[in-house]
DNA sequence: GACTCGTGGAC
DNA sequence: TGTCCAAGAGT
């Protein structure tokens, strides 16, 4: 039984085995350009949080097309975003995107601020949004830590199935100390390593003989035992506040006309207080605004 | 920390 | 068919 030596020690090759990798089989998607701006890059990793690529990039593609900057956003009504923001699931980022553009206006002569510290303090902007911007959009050498991150390296080095639930400050020392010292390479290495997660160190059936680095898999070297940690709880939705307010969403994505509340009734008629509420929930959050004769549009300015 | 917040595809 | 999952953030 010969001991393979651990990936931390091999950090070299590591890096080596999957930027070569990534050089060669990440797909070309168009946020990655040279020519994508920080804006672009902003806009892209705000719409990819909880959503697929392939349903973000026609999304993307519209809203550069008309948002082309941070200012021309904060020059539109909200409702605009949430509109444009279509089916990706969980508008409020739509809202909040909005809102970190008004800031970069008010606050940033109109550019995406550049220093972890003011990235963090955008609406819609948490640890990884400001990680994958500072590392993406500028080229700064930031340990990026996702999903995909968390899995390649709980299989590769921890040899376990998946990540823990929540985020630990364990995971974040260990990509930090993956990361290459060398600027280039520490560009390239995030995106590498989460292309890695997303396209052969995936969820389910992970496809290991596609993997530049299954020779120093922990957990393959483990014969890839089934995780025994903490459990993430399933999330219900039939029934559910989110499934209602999506649906009464979606009435008022359908027209740009102010909806009656009678027709909001008809969109969820079978409980009434959950319709109440979920309304009220709606207008608190910026998502919908109430007009005179109970009737309600998405947020103009 | 535990909850909440959309949507749709894959198996 | 129901469950799992997808470049998380805010409270």
């Amino acid at each position: 039984m010969s001991e393979i030596p651990s990936p931390l020690a091999r950090r070299s090759l590591l890096q080596q085995r999957i930027v070569g990798w990534y050089a060669k089989e990440a797909r070309d998607l168009p946020w990655r350009a040279r020519s994508a701006s920080p804006w672009a890059v902003l806009v892209s990793e705000v719409m990819l949080q909880q959503t697929p690529v392939v349903r973000v990039e026609p999304v993307w593609r519209e809203w550069l097309e008309r948002w082309p900057t941070p200012a021309a956003l904060a020059g539109s009504a909200p409702g605009d975003a949430v509109h444009a923001w279509g089916r990706l699931g969980y508008p409020r980022r739509a809202l909040r995107l909005h809102a970190a553009a008004v800031a970069m206006v008010q606050r940033h002569s109109g550019e995406v601020p550049t220093t972890p510290s003011e990235l963090l303090a955008l609406p819609g902007v948490g640890a990884y949004t400001a990680a994958a911007v500072s590392a993406f959009a500028f080229g700064h050498r930031t340990a990026v830590v996702d999903t995909n991150v968390r899995r390649v390296f709980a299989r590769l080095v921890d040899g376990a199935g998946q990540a823990a639930p929540s985020l630990t400050r364990a995971e974040i020392d260990l990509a930090t100390a993956l990361l290459p010292d060398e600027v280039g390479e520490a560009r390239v290495w995030g995106v590498a390593v989460m292309e890695m997660g997303a396209l052969v160190c995936v969820a389910r059936s992970p496809r290991c003989p596609d993997c530049p680095v299954n020779d120093l898999c922990a957990w393959r070297a483990a014969n890839q035992p089934t995780y025994d940690g903490p459990v993430r709880p399933s999330q219900p939705w039939h029934g559910t506040d989110r499934q209602c307010r999506g649906v009464l969403l979606a009435v008022l994505r359908a027209t740009k006309k102010p909806v009656p509340a009678t027709e909001l009734d008809a969109a969820w008629p079978t409980d009434d207080a959950q319709r109440d509420r979920c309304l009220d929930s709606l207008v608190t959050d910026g998502l919908f605004e109430p007009l005179p004769g109970s009737r309600f549009r998405l947020p103009g300015r």
